[in-house]
DNA sequence: GTCTATAGGACGATAGAC
DNA sequence: GTCTATCGTCCTATAGAC
């Protein structure tokens, strides 16, 4: 990860207006939203809240946003995108198949608990206020990370490294590594990304 | 497990008043609560709902619960009772260490997939509905749970079993198997609680 | 693109009869 | 212990001026 410029593949998605801009007024919305939307959760932001955040009146929202779902959706609409192309040049950067392990691992728990951290727990924790149309869409999307894993852990698999099922071992791992997110607190007690990483792949058999 | 009577432990707790009769008004309420918060969530349940579930009006329910809050924190806490009681005996009939985490991990994921998953859901993705007081009445509760799994995974460390650190390794555990709830149906798929409980230890370095 | 003002409805909780 | 009726509050979203 260290030879990655995240900065340029944030700039190329803003580019080709896959992601807004942060210094937008969209963008600025949508990185309170998420801290909001985490902090207490969907239902208890109210767009007064929301308004707040980034300091207009709570009419002047719905002329960037119809309605308030639409805003959870594109919070999780564009952390999946730019997730999704963090992942791929991460892995694309490993070298053996256990290096690719080790890269989804590490850009997990970096997407998990860094910059697009508040995002991602929205993600999990949020899902169910989504209405279903807007679930199916955002589904859509996971499909193309998800597929990242499974062929690591498929070849794995393959060549006898792993023993379990490969779905049900991304499974265990999305739950384990989206959980950290609850008690992972790298600024104290010394544990960094790169010993977090270390410790999940001690407790796999490999 | 399967020597290891149920409800005779359920009815021992329900004897010491630790947890409601189900067959009881406020057992029942209990019960449709946790579905209805599993579902819907907390905040999307009405007080409405949750009368309407067992059949009374809505201003009816105030006379058995002081507020919608209160009916949270019991959900939480009667789960936790029973669970604690249930893996502390699933835990007695093993014999070795490796088999004690096996009933360990065998117990939670009965838990979350069993009888009582709606409540234990309720346990993961409501917990910040609960006011701060509660959280920390409901902790305090836990630790007797976590307990018992920290005490069998340091003595695997300390016997070179695992190489990782128990607290991490349990806390990985925590987010895998509550994770389990939103992909595993055993209905359809055929894959058993047993052989779930397989795949997890499968995945582990033992 | 932001403001003020408010429509229109849902919510948690209470009061008092039975 | 349940009912009916309703209070007071908060919410999302809209309307129209600037």
């Amino acid at each position: 990860m260290a030879f990655v410029n995240q900065n340029e593949i944030l700039q190329s998605l803003i580019a080709e207006q896959l992601v807004s801009d942060p210094a937008s007024a969209r963008g600025r919305l949508l990185k309170e939203a998420a801290r909001l939307f985490r902090d207490k959760g969907y239902e208890r932001t109210t767009v007064r809240d929301l308004a707040a955040a980034v300091g207009i009146q709570s009419g002047s929202l719905f002329h960037h946003f119809r309605t308030k779902e639409e805003i959870l959706k594109a919070v999780m609409v564009e952390t999946i995108r730019l997730n999704t192309a963090l992942m791929h040049a991460a892995m694309e950067q490993a070298g053996t198949l256990r290096e690719k392990l080790r890269a989804l691992v590490r850009a997990e728990l970096e997407s998990i608990n860094g910059q697009t951290g508040e995002a991602m727990a929205v993600l999990v924790y949020e899902w169910r206020s989504l209405s279903e149309e807007s679930q199916a869409e955002v589904l859509a999307l996971r499909d193309h990370y998800e597929g990242l894993w499974l062929s690591v852990l498929e070849q794995l698999r393959t060549e006898g490294s792993i023993d379990a099922e490969p779905f049900i071992v991304r499974r265990m791992l999305t739950g384990a590594l989206s959980w950290t997110v609850t008690w992972y607190r790298p600024e104290r007690g010394g544990l960094t990304l790169d010993g977090l990483t270390d410790q999940v792949l001690a407790i796999m058999k490999l």
